[in-house]
DNA sequence: CCTTTCAGTGAACATCCGTACACCGAAACT
DNA sequence: AGTTTCGGTGTACGGATGTTCACTGAAAGG
């Protein structure tokens, strides 16, 4: 066996390990490859097991992309707690906001990059299912914009219009952190800055919005 | 042979038809998947040759990409000229930017969707030519700003950065194309008015915008 | 008319793929 | 102590993959 025992170890503890490992490995391998292209032999080379042995973690590789997606989202929720718990002014809140952001993006590159490249990929499945949470969070973004007073009186559109240009604007910024090239120390300091001025410049538009008859 | 012969067709007529048949294929096969999980000999299958063949036009898959790449900006340079062919006040220029867009998508939909898909995907070499030709269009894109007279007193950065939110906002709107969904009939126009919108907020924050000291 | 060029052919190759199946050994349970 | 559960093993299979090579037949060129 590749994957060492461990001294006092349940069973459970084992087999979670096991799937930490297998998601770590695919994690890693979808650092050069898309998702449906990614090969189940190799993931288990990699982790330390037999092919087979796999399916003792997941019916199939599509229910692996969707553990995957699930625990990226997660990640992503762990941001937007992490900026509505700094309770801001407007003009100081897209800084704090992209300062977050660019941590999360350090601490979970692989999960950020795995929305990015997935989000228009190949894989249906996964595809639909990174549309629904981002659909969710746009949805949550959309509450706490809700409760800022300068945009009280927007309506519902109003609000999905600036919520999916955030949205936009974040999935870019993962997804420019993709290839070889994002480990240049210099060229993922103007993301960010490019980042953080797109919001700026949002928010001008949004602090001047006509909101929408409709 | 399976391309069946045409009467009066040179050699060369009968390669570049090939040549076409491959691309198109190639383009059809893509929307179901990635590329860099693109099959050489179902492509071969569907083209209606031999897979050997392939090799008569494209020296390696990877070729076959960068063609694609290629023509697909090609698309988009036409969508640029069509818009500054049209020379409007702002108010009226984003309505018809997006207009135009809309037009494109429903006549290349393979090719929007083509970038959109591998802007982020898995094949380095594809992702960085995408990157490459975003850039000289977000260029194209910043020196038609610069004569706009409203915004001619700003930075290189300060276009750099609006460019660079119209560029994130056309590849978004194309990637919300890309799946079966993309075919209900409300589905596009909800896109399309979600982008107007974008476009306009995006605007009306440009015309907010205090230019950046540096 | 004779020669050259070359798009498309077809067989053969080694390699990788996902997964079915029977099996093992130790942890968990009774 | 005896039995069950189950994570991991190893073999084996049929099928798809990219690429090689020598070949063909008709168009192009002399």
């Amino acid at each position: 066996m590749s994957i060492e025992g461990v001294a006092g170890e349940s069973r459970a503890e084992r087999k979670e390990r096991t799937r930490r490992a297998i998601l770590d490995a695919a994690l890693d391998q979808l650092a050069e490859t898309s998702f449906d292209s990614l090969s189940l032999r190799q993931l288990a080379k990699a982790v330390g097991i037999v092919p087979t042995g796999f399916y003792r973690h997941f019916a199939t590789l599509e229910e692996l992309g969707l553990a995957l997606v699930e625990e990226s989202f997660g990640t992503l929720r762990e941001l937007i707690r992490e900026v509505r718990r700094s309770d801001l002014v407007p003009d100081l809140l897209i800084d704090r906001s992209v300062e977050v952001l660019a941590e999360q993006l350090d601490a979970h590159t692989a999960h950020y990059r795995f929305i990015a490249r997935e989000r228009y990929g190949g894989s249906a499945v996964i595809r639909d299912a990174i549309r629904h949470e981002l659909g969710l969070f746009e949805r949550e973004l959309v509450t706490d914009l809700a409760r800022m007073p300068e945009i009280a009186h927007w309506g519902a559109a109003d609000l999905h219009v600036l919520a999916s240009l955030f949205v936009d604007l974040m999935v870019s910024a993962s997804g420019e952190l993709v290839g070889p090239r994002a480990e240049q120390p210099g060229r993922r300091r103007e993301v960010i800055e490019t980042l953080r001025n797109q919001g700026r410049m949002i928010v001008v538009g949004a602090a001047g919005w006509q909101p929408l008859s409709s």
